[in-house]
DNA sequence: TGTCATCATGTCAGATTCGACATATAGTTA
DNA sequence: TAACTATATGTCGAATCTGACATGATGACA
């Protein structure tokens, strides 16, 4: 029987598990960072069919530069901005809502 | 027939409305606070049941003063700080996700 | 009464996040 | 080819938010 890829790794010396493991993350501070993710992709998905960065930028009194990194989840970006861009695009507290829960049961 | 305080208040030469209207603020910028309020409200409640400010405080390596002041609605805490509470607490993103939306149609 | 536990509030230096700007990359159109 | 538009990325000084600490208020219990 064929090994699969994690345990063939692991025989050779490799410990393989998710991004959260790696970086020793806690459930709690994985959960935001996938907050946090999925807010960033919804974000760019309701701004592409709106409007550019530039205007979204204007919108919400930041700048182009900004908004680009917070649709590529850049680190420095602030939950607080993220929301405050998606309520820009017209998203309602409900939908927002929604985006964070995520996939979840 | 009686009239309302808002009619008699508004004879006298005040102005009444929402403290969003006397404040000026956007749709926006209102339902942004709305969603920190609402996170300071479930933020309570949850943590009440569960444990002090202190023991909250020290999962989340941050003081009692500032569980106490997210508690309460402080302008100075982040939304990233009442998220990261809220998780402590136990709460899912899902449950997150609820009290963000609010009740919201 | 005094002590203890809990929470609220003010301050402050340090850390984080901010908007702005420069610049690079990529796609489009002429 | 050049010019233009949209986006990505790095830097930086300023603004915001942070944890820590001190202290006050309140209630429970001896």
């Amino acid at each position: 029987m064929k090994k699969t890829k994690r345990e063939r790794l692991e025989a050779s010396g490799w410990k393989v598990g998710t991004v959260a493991e790696f970086l020793e993350l806690t459930p709690e501070e994985s959960a935001l960072i996938e907050i946090k993710l999925a807010l960033s992709r919804e974000l760019r998905e309701r701004r592409q069919k709106r409007m550019t960065q530039a205007q979204l930028a204007e919108k919400i009194q930041s700048s182009q530069s900004r908004v680009a990194k917070a649709e590529t989840g850049h680190g420095s970006v602030s939950l607080e901005l993220l929301v405050r861009a998606m309520l820009a695009t017209g998203a309602s507290p409900k939908e927002i809502g929604k985006v964070i829960a995520g996939g979840q049961k």
